[in-house]
DNA sequence: CTGAAAGCGCTTACAG
DNA sequence: CTGAAAGCGCTTACAG
């Protein structure tokens, strides 16, 4: 009789055990690399797994009560780079790690977070990497209730036991700020992101702290919500110029109303940088290409991707991490829309 | 004695059905809505899975041969906005059908593409979108072994019997081309994208089309190749510029291109569009941002990814589908880029 | 209309 | 160093 087959005809434990004369506990131990099998034993069944291009079947394991080899990302949406470029991180590094990426994406809706817990448990991912917006202190009990580990990317938790990898977004506005204190100006606006949005506050923190550092006073007549986004930078910037309160500079906690707020300048006749100078903060790809071209705060974003991933599948083999929050830098891009006054 | 509680303290259907004082058969044909329960206690099971909270574990159902309610998205990379927006597509309406996302990228590399085959089976996912460079027909022999079903996005089947989901390029090419003929254009030089991409061949094919049925008599000198990267773009219209053979508008197969043609076009002293006019494909979101903002074909990303779910989620359904081939339209986006002559 | 039992592919004590 | 058996949470014939 031919060795028997499943439904899906696909190669089982069972079957490599049958093909190496052994059990299958011998196989599993063999696949986890786990001690007890001899060294000539051991072999053989590693040629037999690679030749029969054997792979273990994920929920299977996950149900068994080891390692499914999934990390899941939650994740607000896709549709921003910024995003996007987490996934990138992400999903590189786990896949140089052998691991696989399972998505859920909130929506930035509640209930959707809310499920994404009761939904992932053991058997369906090792681990999680959170980036979520509503992120109540019952969300993270649920979390811990759990036996899995999980790591939060930039959120900065109240709780100090909980692991998170964040960018420096104060100290990234501080040196922008700085940057525009040192080209000579003085009256620089601001122009602030949504109320909610704690990096939009970490930046304007930044902000103040260079004014402050460097002995200017805070003027509140050239701050404007923009909301991130290009229009209402647009509208926000015609604002602050209707309220006729001299500026010479800009600095603008994203890059999207930076490209607003530059369209709007030019409207009104002003010249970059000739008149005023402007900085923006993500590094967007557009900012690149906008004329003239704009300087700007990088977020390492990659990198936050690549950190959670470090810090999670260290976790998921039972290695203590001494360090549970990371902070990592930004860096100025000079471009062409700045000068001297 | 209380409830028995497994490890992860997480409610089984076991839990469920004592709950309810039925077996473990008479819920589990309550969740997935089979007959064979009479009304009252399928509703008094129902509460008692709302009021619990309960989530089916999908990595047992996987394999006890159900559905997981996982489909698995197989897709080069992220990095780019194109990517990002099928998986958009693809994630929300999977979202909307209470389907969960399982992301697989696979770099364009060949042994990552062929993994994904061997990994990927019927207990981990219920059906399988597929967007590859190196579709082989030893890989599409692979994929129909197994018993899931599987869509193919923006690549064209030679196999009759496969599903896809494409976009009309060629159509699109021709279009684009036919837009700058009418404003009077005849020396259109053509912006070409690797060898291998058979997207940039449809467009080119498009361009061909558009000439041929205008009457006007191509001419190979004012084809370069671009490789589809802004710098190559740049490159490739400077020495298109210096074979000095006369051109009055561009048509480029991508934006990146595009934006790459512009600049090398400002800094040789053409004004755009007044002495060269130039249209884009992709509708990146840089091309609404440089000056000038560029006239481009737009493709329908985001309705392949959904389009694609909505034949993945029929077939896992057992339905059959009368057309095999989806083929979607693109459109042209007027902006600032060209001008009659 | 409902329940007991086998089985999906794996891991993990446990016994030898 | 190796194997038989139980169990993970579910579904699906099968019997009643």
């Amino acid at each position: 009789m031919p060795p028997k087959r499943n439904k899906n005809s696909r190669i089982t434990i069972e079957d490599i055990a049958q093909i190496a004369q052994v059990s299958k506990a011998t196989v599993s131990y063999v696949i986890n690399d786990k001690p007890g099998v001899s060294e000539p034993v051991r072999n053989k069944i590693k040629n037999i797994i690679e030749e029969t291009n054997y792979f273990p079947n994920s929920a299977a394991r996950g149900l068994a009560g080891e390692k499914t080899n999934f990390v899941g990302l939650v994740i607000p949406d896709i549709s921003d780079m910024f995003y996007a470029n987490i996934i990138r991180g992400v999903e590189k590094t786990l896949n140089k790690k052998e691991y696989l990426l399972n998505l859920f994406t909130t929506h930035a809706r509640p209930e959707r977070e809310q499920q994404v817990v009761r939904l992932l448990n053991k058997s369906m991912v090792d681990g999680l990497i959170i980036m979520a917006y509503f992120i109540t202190d019952n969300f993270i009990q649920s979390l811990k209730e759990r036996e899995i580990p999980f790591v939060f990317i930039d959120y900065p938790p109240k709780d100090e036991d909980i692991y998170s990898v964040m960018v420096d977004n104060e100290n990234g506005a501080f040196e922008a700020t700085e940057y525009l204190i040192k080209l000579g100006h003085k009256k620089i606006a601001f122009l602030e992101g949504p109320e909610v949005a704690w990096d939009s506050k970490a930046r304007f923190k930044g902000y103040l702290k260079a004014l402050e550092t460097h002995g200017i006073k805070f003027n509140p007549e050239l701050v404007e919500n923009g909301n991130f986004t290009k229009e209402e930078g647009y509208t926000a910037t015609k604002r602050l110029l209707e309220k006729g309160e001299k500026f010479t500079a800009v600095f603008s906690s994203n890059d999207q109303m930076a490209i607003g707020a530059i369209r709007a300048l030019k409207e009104s006749g002003y010249k970059i940088p000739t008149d005023v100078s402007i900085v923006g903060f993500d590094n967007i790809e557009a900012s690149s290409i906008i004329e003239p071209p704009l300087t700007t705060v990088s977020q390492p974003i990659y990198e936050m991707g690549k950190k959670a991933v470090d810090i999670i599948t260290a976790l998921i083999n039972g290695e203590t991490i001494e360090e549970k929050r990371y902070m990592l830098k930004t860096k100025l891009i000079e471009r062409h829309s700045c000068t001297k006054i």
